[in-house]
DNA sequence: TCAAAAGTGTTTAATGTACACCCATGC
DNA sequence: GCATGGGTGTACATTAAACACTTTTGA
């Protein structure tokens, strides 16, 4: 992948490792570079996707990346992964971001020793943020050449959201904040990449208090059909609905 | 990852950074400590423990802490940390070990900027390692003062164990090679903190193909009693043997 | 009146807890 | 025999998938 001396203008120590010393202490601390990487996903058009951008420069020129970037000082990597998100491919309206995992082989970058903690972060189906020319939307289950080890990434993010709707709320990141049955159906279908019930989700997610009616609905379209009912998430932060149904306190 | 250019513009705020002058070469990156940690859990004594190490020098003098220490050259974090506790607790046995999180709060070490991604280790009850002498097991429901950011460490390691008892089979390693159901409910009221009856707990492992009958079985003490079965893990590696119940494909 | 989409009722199955009862052993 | 701890059988509750049926609308 590299192959030529721009490599060495943008990342010059290619010797893997950096040492340094901090502050005047006097010791040995091994400093590496450490990144925020985030894995967006987004329901468009009834397709999980994940936000992505296309390398212009090597390593892994043409294959397409994670937002993200370098940890700035006195920064959080939450506040990291939000600043660049916002900076860098205008996404501020996540509705939802949590850690995932911190990537660690050594070789995972060719040319220096980056450690990167990648999120999950999500944006509801009803906005479309304007993100720059060379980032775009990709299908989660059709992965274009990805650079490095993101779309072993892309895998766990996608990974997580599956797990997490079973026994979270977190579909209220996916959704917006009214929504029919049948396109919130539509969302956890796009999502874990199987049928959903809207009949029988609509149950669960009452039964659990997840969700409830507006009151308010939707007038039937040109084909005829019952006006479907508007609902919405009752809360729009995390929560654990569904503690699991085995093991639990006896009583 | 550079961002073409980017990083730069996005990142003037670099001031107060620690930034590493490496090989005379002026690069923007921005480097900082970053170490393993590790939640050592074990059953000791039919209490849930973790294994901590008091601090003798500042900051935090006189405070317990988790074993762990810096991420070496070359080094992953995996691979750090088990060296670090063969190294620095003789710890080698472990039967299992993931990754939990990392803590990236800027004020999280009081003297610099450190990074640090915590592990979960298990230890099965049957084998006791030596420990060096500024080391001990706590309960992990009885913390003592804890230095840095580490009791809640050891709060996210010890949720993290009690989810996965419910959906894998993740008690193989907290348990000896083989082991009657008795034992096995014990270690399982330790780490989930509410009882757990033996009976029940027999059929829904054995239901899950998580255990196995060896044939043998243990004679009765003293008091009489029927001679308990041996049982055994079917696998000693991870497995999710309980998917969730709900929004499971059709079909 | 008919087609279409939404919503309800009911059946079936899986899972797990509680608890009564039986079994095997030591004393 | 009988106390003790282990093991089995069974009743009950909860959950949710499947599917037939009813409701409400547009044309």
């Amino acid at each position: 992948m590299t192959r030529n001396g721009r490599d060495r203008v943008d990342n010059p120590e290619a010797n893997g490792q950096v040492r340094a010393s901090v502050c005047g202490e006097a010791d040995h601390a091994v400093l590496s570079a450490h990144e925020a990487l985030a894995v967006v996903l987004q329901i468009r058009a009834g397709e999980l996707c994940v936000l992505l951008w296309r390398r212009a420069l090597p390593p892994c020129e043409g294959e397409w990346a994670l937002p993200g970037g370098r940890l700035g000082a006195g920064e959080s990597l939450g506040a990291s992964i939000r600043r660049q998100l916002a900076q860098k491919v205008d996404v501020r309206d996540l509705s939802h971001l949590e850690q995932l995992e911190t990537r660690s082989d050594p070789d995972r970058h060719p040319q220096r020793r980056t450690l990167a903690t990648a999120y999950l972060g999500l944006v509801p189906a009803n906005i479309d943020p304007v993100v720059p020319a060379d980032t775009g939307w990709h299908p989660a289950a059709l992965l274009p050449p990805m650079a490095f080890d993101h779309a072993s990434i892309v895998r766990s993010g996608h990974h997580r959201l599956r797990a997490k709707l079973s026994y979270t709320n977190v579909g209220f990141a996916l959704a917006p904040p009214e929504f029919t049955m049948s396109e919130l159906s539509g969302y956890y279908r796009a999502a874990l990449g199987h049928d959903v019930a809207a009949t029988n989700l609509r149950r669960v997610l009452l039964r659990r208090g997840q969700i409830e009616e507006t009151g308010r609905s939707v007038p039937s379209g040109r084909s005829g059909g019952r006006p479907a009912a508007l609902f919405r998430f009752r809360t729009r932060g995390l929560e654990i609905t569904d503690a699991f149904a085995v093991l639990r306190p006896p009583g």
